[in-house]
DNA sequence: ACGATCTACTTTTTT
DNA sequence: AGTAGATCGT
């Protein structure tokens, strides 16, 4: 009896979700109801097949993606189920894993713990820049992000220091592995794992302990994984350790929406997969329901492009449809100006039907997206942006995480870094260079080198002072996190010193036990703490990591949150292991212990809340007192950000988040969330809009360059791969699809604007299923400024189109006026334009072929030759555009623009040797060559 | 030690 | 345009 799970369902689809034993790969196509089959799937196994929920697992590229998929899944059980299937990232699957069971990799008191931290970019980058300086590399010579991406590079494809430096082929290869290396040890030391580590440790832990494993194999019995296109190496090794020998395994991909090799994924993961599950059930979807066949077939057009490509026969029942809109618009400014007007249209006109009206202006980079939210705001219209700058990364919030980081580990000597003097407390880079090589020389991590130059007085007084104060901060904040303290600590903030004897569980004998052969754990001066010693190399995580993953071993290992260890390296402990055991005994410690529904509010006794200990980071470091003495807009803004913060950790407590957790989303979450799919308007990059469908799409910047990116130009591979990007973008439309381009677009902040060329994807599209939506003509034009013709046209063209003297100047060109595009080429002139495309506005209907011809062959000029004119008189010099030029100091060079008149006259100068500089004529000394 | 000021450089794409 | 780093002055 065929479920109505499976009711509307084609065939293909239908097996989908019901081949649920054994490996299945799943080829399906944009818009084919890949997620449908996924969500069903889920469903279908709980409620048919009687699976418990929580033996599912599926994993998502993204967060919103896995949220989406949770809501659709619940929605179709009707909100019945208690237990729900795990849909998660790799990445945050991972954390889950690694924040139960890493310490089941810890040998002699020597690994990972609990609470390591997280390493974001920008950490990553901090560490890099630390190593190379370390290393005397000049950064000029190797760059930090050049090092980290062959850095990440290696870990995707489980390459070591070691093998690194074997395989390299040149000086800076080795010195890139002697980075590596140091970068390894750095995080090590520090306790915190990158990205690319959640997965390769996972890997590793699933790899190495058996009993682990097993205990995941028994826990997960059905897997499925979206975007395998997206898939690396660990990340394949991962879901081959997790499907087990029961293999009932589901992947899910297509080969045209692989777009991120450059993070490592290997669409050979496909291969392989045929290969390591021999058994293996493949299902085609080739139905598309999304698009409308003048879509779907622009966008096939594309990709068939590709040759790396086995090619597959993507059909939608949905004929015709409206003709894919271009507009080419003379500057970047008119281009996101016109996409705020079609979008105004577009809602309006759609105001009354059925469905909520959306659509999402889509770009390749994300500093795209200025102009258009200029734009949006100029017409008064709510948009939503994913990716770019998040919340987490304002400065202040990333201080006050960092705070909250270091209290959760201290050896997370980034985190340190970052907040020992923010707000400014006398603790400058001298001190810190002191503290880094004795950190350095000794192996401890800077906060253990803080205590020894504490102790042992190796510092000037001041700064001995300072770092004391500081040092007392953190551990009053770590205090907090036990039972009882919080209290306390309100209670008699200034009476620290007064210290009782009488605290109320025995860390010191637990730490006794194992206790580490080491002087300095427990010898640092403690008078600022309540009578209590924390040591700086135990963990306090009163809020457990609860529900992690919930397996037989769960409670057991559940009941303890936190993990005393020694600090991480370099200690050389005899004291055994401190795997589950140790961890076990903790367990009657007075921990509180997270429990499924956390109270918002702390009970008295208990350990300080999330808000808490923002609180009290906020006040005590002293950070808002310097925001408010400061008195300037901007730092009242940026004390409101610091009140969402605290806001954000108010929510995280009342869902009943951990510390843990709630940094775990700082780090991993970012901005995903952000998207909400009732926006009706939403701007995202190309890679943000995987798996999203939208009625309209607008695909803004098809310029060589921007789109595809130059720096794929060198390489094949690449520009397949932004061809699939534009397969993607395309695809996302469901009705109506507008790609737009600018002539001149200005990059930087460069008030030269530069010539673009079309992309070579809009001639991709079959001229057929275009129609022009109206590019203004490009000719020279009168925009009434001193900038000269700005916009002159780069290319010779025909006028005939430009008539009726439209002045399309930025601040005159009506959008409003639907008869302002009346001189719009393409509106039944005749010409059918067959085999021609019409991207080119060259390529007006009736326009002779040599302009055509001439356009493409300007193809292969450099995009920034400038080719600006001069409009006004060339002054008493005589210097005009164009004029050859020598300066005392900069050499000889051309005179590319010329702004003002008389003494106040500027000329902007291409000097051969010292690129572009404006000079006041006046003064510039010019000789004319 | 630290702020102010100048400079050089930036832009792929994301967990 | 916006930032990060360097340099200079206090």
């Amino acid at each position: 009896m065929p479920s109505e799970l499976v009711a509307n369902m084609n065939p293909q689809q239908r097996e989908g979700v019901e081949a649920v034993d054994g490996p299945v790969l799943l080829l399906a196509g944009a818009g084919s109801g890949k997620t449908r089959v996924i969500t069903h799937r889920i469903a279908y196994l709980i409620k048919e097949r009687g699976v418990s929920a929580d033996s599912i697992l599926a994993v998502t590229f993204t967060n919103k993606a896995a949220k989406e998929m949770a809501e659709r899944v619940d929605k179709i059980l009707g909100h019945t189920s208690l237990a729900k299937p795990m849909l998660a990232t790799f990445h945050s699957f991972c954390v889950r894993v690694l924040r139960r069971d890493i310490e089941a990799m810890r040998v002699n008191g020597v690994g990972l713990t609990k609470t390591f931290a997280i390493y974001d970019e920008t950490d990553q980058q901090a560490v890099v820049k630390q190593a190379l300086k370390r290393l005397a590399i000049d950064d000029k010579a190797l760059k930090p992000r050049v090092a980290l991406g062959r850095i990440s590079w290696a870990k995707n494809h489980m390459i070591d220091p070691q093998e690194y430096f074997l395989a390299s082929a040149n000086p800076m290869e080795e010195k890139i592995a002697h980075v590596f290396e140091i970068y390894r040890k750095e995080l090590f030391k520090a306790n915190a794992l990158d990205f690319d580590d959640l997965l390769l440790e996972t890997v590793r832990l699933l790899k190495s302990s058996s009993e682990v494993r097993e205990r995941y194999n028994r826990r997960y019995r059905y897997l499925m994984i979206d975007e395998y296109q997206d898939t690396n190496r660990p990340q394949y090794e991962l879901m081959k350790l997790l499907a087990g020998p029961e293999g009932n395994v589901c992947v899910v991909g297509d080969e045209d929406q692989s777009i991120y090799s450059w993070r490592g994924a290997d669409i050979r993961n496909i291969l392989e997969f045929e290969k390591d599950f021999p058994k293996v059930q493949t299902i085609r979807l080739e139905q598309n329901y999304r698009s409308t066949q003048v879509i779907l077939e622009g966008a096939s057009a594309v990709v068939a492009q590709n040759t790396q490509r086995k090619g597959k026969n993507l059909w939608t029942s949905r004929e015709g449809g409206s003709l894919i809109g271009y507009y080419e618009a003379p500057d970047g400014e008119n281009e996101a100006l016109f996409i705020a007007d079609r979008i105004q249209k577009y809602l309006r006109e759609a105001g009354g039907q059925e469905d909520a009206p959306r659509c999402a202006v889509l770009y390749r980079t994300n500093s795209q997206s200025r102009l258009v939210e200029e734009a949006l705001r100029r017409y008064q219209i709510q948009y939503h942006m994913v990716g770019g700058f998040s919340f987490y990364d304002r400065a202040e919030v990333k201080d006050i995480i960092s705070y909250m980081k270091l209290v959760q580990n201290v050896h997370d000597s980034i985190a340190l870094s970052r907040v020992v003097n923010s707000p400014p407390r006398g603790i400058g880079k001298t001190t810190m260079e002191t503290l880094e090589r004795m950190a350095l020389s000794s192996g401890m991590s800077t906060w253990d080198a803080i205590g020894v130059a504490i102790e042992d007085k190796l510092l000037p007084q001041r700064a001995l002072i300072a770092l004391g104060g500081f040092r007392r901060l953190i551990e009053d904040a770590r205090a907090m996190l036990g039972p009882g303290f919080a209290e306390k600590l309100a209670a008699d903030v200034e009476e620290q010193q007064s210290a009782d004897e009488d605290a109320s569980f025995d860390v010191e004998e637990l730490e006794a036990a194992p206790a580490v052969d080491e002087e300095a754990d427990t010898s640092f001066d403690t008078s600022f703490n309540f009578g209590f010693d924390f040591g700086p190399s135990e963990e306090i995580s009163t809020i457990a990591p609860e529900n992690a993953v919930d397996s037989d071993a769960a409670h057991e290992i559940d009941a303890v949150s936190f993990n005393p260890f020694a600090p991480v390296v370099l200690k050389k402990s005899a004291a055994g292991s401190r795997g589950k055991a140790a961890a076990a005994a903790k367990s009657e410690v007075a921990i509180p212990e997270a429990t499924e529904e956390k109270p918002a509010f702390r009970k008295p006794g208990d350990a300080a809340t999330l808000p808490e200990l923002i609180k009290f980071l906020n006040d005590r470091s002293g950070y808002i007192r310097a925001l408010e003495d400061e008195a300037t807009p901007e730092s009242f803004s940026r004390i409101e950000n610091l009140k969402e913060l605290a806001n954000a950790a108010q929510d995280a407590q009342e869902r009943g988040e951990t510390l843990h957790e709630f940094l775990d989303h700082a780090a991993l979450v970012s901005d995903a969330d952000s998207y909400s799919a009732d926006a009706r308007v939403t701007l995202m990059t190309l890679h943000a809009a995987k798996g999203l469908e939208f009625p309209l799409v607008f695909l803004a910047g098809m310029e060589e360059g921007l789109f595809p990116h130059s720096r794929t130009f060198t390489d094949p591979t690449g520009l397949e791969e932004e061809r699939r990007l534009c397969y993607v973008g395309m695809t996302r439309a469901m009705d109506t699809l507008v790609m737009t381009r600018a002539r001149y677009r200005r990059r930087y902040g460069s008030d030269m604007p530069e010539a673009s060329i079309a992309s070579r994807f809009l001639e991709e599209v079959p001229s057929r299923l275009v129609e022009d939506l109206g590019s203004p003509p490009a000719r020279p034009q009168f925009s009434g400024s001193d900038y000269g013709n700005v916009y002159a046209t780069p290319y010779p063209r025909a006028n005939r189109f430009g008539g009726g003297g439209a002045d399309f100047g930025e601040r005159h060109y009506s959008y409003e006026d639907e008869d302002q595009s009346a001189s719009r080429a393409g509106s039944g002139s005749g010409a059918t334009n067959a085999g021609r495309s019409k991207f080119s506005r060259t390529a007006a209907p009736g326009q002779s072929i040599d302009n055509i011809a001439s356009f493409f062959a300007a193809r292969g000029q450099k995009i920034a030759r400038p080719k600006l004119e001069v409009a006004e008189a060339a002054g008493k010099t005589g210097l005009k555009q164009g004029t050859r030029v020598r300066h005392p100091k900069y050499g000889e060079g051309t005179v590319f623009r010329r702004e003002g008149d008389g003494d106040d006259a500027k000329i902007t100068v291409q000097f051969q040797q010292h690129g572009v500089k404006k000079l006041v004529e006046k003064f510039a000394q010019l000789e004319r060559l």
